[in-house]
DNA sequence: GCCGTTTTCGGCCCGACTGTTTTCAGTCG
């Protein structure tokens, strides 16, 4: 049993508990059991893991017998009773925004309401509103949060969001009442994928910013519209919650806005510990306010260092502040080049020169061109030939720049039986080699496993590229023992990609966090296709940055010569 | 159900908005 199904399991039973009213903080209890499983970095079924089940925060006895059961047995038999209670198939009703387990439960204890769609049918017929608590609007507003749940459940990839939230920040900022804006949520704490997208701003006159903001050209629904918070849904779809208050709240509001609700939840009770009160507004001693204008007065009162926002999922980043073991993350400044980029060569869009100049002017020291070598037709894969053509063309351009460098590589297909796209001769031509599955993703993990490792164990190969295959939102990844991948990758000294693309960002946070405690390099790569793609290396970084990576684990911070170097050994 | 250099029992983060209510419960983040 893997941990994603301990995870879901853990939800589903507070769900439960919650529905039939149980005791919040136990319902509580068993979503931070969850939450907990969920971010760790290594399964929980590997043997050795076990007896550690308990020591992880928010498991206790009890849950951690309950996860023991599951390991041993496939199965839980408390879960089991659960799920044949007339409440279980309640939790459907969770998922309509504006529902939650009160109303689940009513609606079932009154109507002997099941499913969604008797749900739907008594909202329409108008039997709803009787109910205590429920009237016509209510009526109305559980309809359409049907339809919504059906239209809109997925979550946005990241880069979908980030520039259009941007967007509408740079919009309010043209409101002169506006004195401060910024970005919070998800979304500032840079997840790989968004629900939605949380906005703060400082004003005096927090109506008229509320005003201007459900009246935005962008907006097809105001969902809420109060005195300092309204809600709005894009006609993009997604929405866009906005919060305004005074500038000596702004640190409190940021990091309150900004998550995760775990997180605060932490934060707030080290506060309660030394007698203070943590809310958006600042943090008090009694009605005191002693700070609350930036978030580092915050994390202070709480004698805390400053947390990155992407390290703020209560994956023990207070632990690590408060032994002042923060992780330094890397920066976009350390970035000295690019590892993967394509050019019309392959599928790529601009020449290498074009690629070349491009990187050149962010500043980079070195770029990779890793045109395709594969045999499927659609990526106009490079063959042994072309390479070397390729590499005689790399060498005209590099004579053009100084204190800059084209490397010549590729990215070779990894065939279903672990064997490259191309010779081993081409290969040692290169500088750098990028190894990616691009076929056949549906094998078993074994034989999956067994491919990449022998692409590993590969002395050619220096890089794997996007390694589990994920396409946000589209693709799960293939199948695959991460565990093996990576210590097959510690074994043979190979460099893991973390694909900036923006619908792949894989390997992903938690992966990182894991190879880094592996010790294995990550290279932050863009897979840029055309030369606009090269900004997407900031998605790698925050990716990277949430899996607590420090400048040293990136093998493309390193200068040019200690790089090849590195690649030669 | 979890947790503890104040505690092994009695706490457990905090507030805005909505709709249905006359002071609040439910939902959400």
């Amino acid at each position: 049993m893997t941990n994603q199904e301990i995870t879901d399991i853990l939800v589903h039973i507070s769900q439960i508990l919650d529905i039939q009213g149980e005791n919040p903080f136990k319902t509580r209890a068993y979503l931070r059991a969850a939450q907990t499983i969920s971010s760790l970095t290594f399964q929980l079924n590997s043997l050795e893991n076990r007896k550690e089940i308990g020591k992880l925060p928010g498991i206790g006895s009890g849950i951690a017998k309950k996860i023991e059961e599951l390991l041993e047995t496939g199965k839980l038999g408390y879960y089991e009773d659960l799920k044949k209670s007339k409440y279980a198939p309640l939790t459907e009703f969770l998922k309509i925004p504006g529902i939650g387990p009160k109303h689940a439960r009513l609606v079932h204890d009154k109507l002997g309401i099941k499913t969604v769609e008797e749900l739907e049918k008594a909202a329409a017929d108008g039997k709803l509103r009787v109910l205590p608590g429920l009237g016509e609007k209510a009526e109305k507003n559980i309809l359409q949060g049907i339809q919504q749940m059906r239209k809109y459940k997925e979550r946005f990839p990241l880069a979908f969001i980030y520039p259009r939230a941007m967007a509408i920040l740079e919009d309010l900022k043209k409101l002169k009442e506006i004195k401060k804006i910024t970005i919070a949520g998800s979304l500032r704490r840079m997840r790989d994928t968004i629900a939605d997208a949380d906005v703060l701003a400082v004003s005096d006159n927090p109506e008229k910013i509320m005003e201007a903001f459900i009246n935005l050209p962008q907006v097809a629904q105001v969902v809420a519209h109060g005195h300092t918070k309204s809600s709005i849904v894009t006609k993009d779809r997604f929405q866009v919650d906005l919060r305004v208050v005074g500038a000596e709240s702004f640190g409190a509001a940021s990091h309150y806005f900004t998550g995760s609700k775990a997180h605060n939840i932490r934060i707030r009770s080290l506060g309660v510990d030394k007698g203070l009160k943590i809310n958006e507004y600042g943090v008090f001693r009694k009605d005191k306010r002693i700070a609350g204008k930036t978030e580092e007065e915050v994390f202070s009162s709480v004698d805390l260092p400053y947390i990155p926002p992407e390290l703020r999922e209560d994956r023990g980043e207070i632990e690590a502040a408060q032994k002042g073991n923060l992780p330094s993350l890397v920066e976009a400044r350390y970035i000295k080049g690019d590892l993967h980029v394509h050019t019309n060569w392959s599928d790529g869009n601009n020449t290498i020169e074009e690629m070349a100049m491009a990187a050149r002017r962010k500043g980079y020291h070195y770029v990779a061109i890793c045109d395709h070598a594969s045999s499927m037709g659609i990526v106009h894969g490079l063959s042994a030939e072309r390479v070397q053509r390729q590499i005689i063309e790399i060498r005209k351009v590099n004579k053009n720049f100084k204190n800059f460098r084209v490397l010549c590589g590729t990215e070779v297909d990894i065939k279903p039986d672990g064997e490259l796209d191309l010779d081993s001769d081409t290969l040692r031509a290169l500088d750098i080699v990028v190894a990616a599955v691009h076929s056949k993703f549906t094998q078993p993990e074994k034989e999956m496993t067994r491919r990449i490792v022998r692409a590993i164990e590969n002395p050619s190969v220096h890089i794997i590229a996007h390694p589990t295959g994920r396409i946000i939102g589209k693709r799960e990844p293939y199948e695959v023992d991460m565990d093996k991948v990576m210590d097959a990758c510690k074994a043979n000294g190979k460099i893991l990609e973390l694909n900036a693309y923006p619908e792949r960002l894989d390997l992903s946070d938690i992966h990182c966090r894991k190879a880094k405690e592996k010790g294995i390099k990550i290279a932050i790569s863009t897979d840029a296709h055309m030369t606009d793609h090269l900004e997407w290396i900031s998605f790698g970084i925050a990716t990277a940055r949430r899996g607590w990576i420090e400048p040293k684990d990136v093998v493309n911070t390193m200068t040019l010569a200690k790089l090849l170097n590195y690649l030669r050994h």
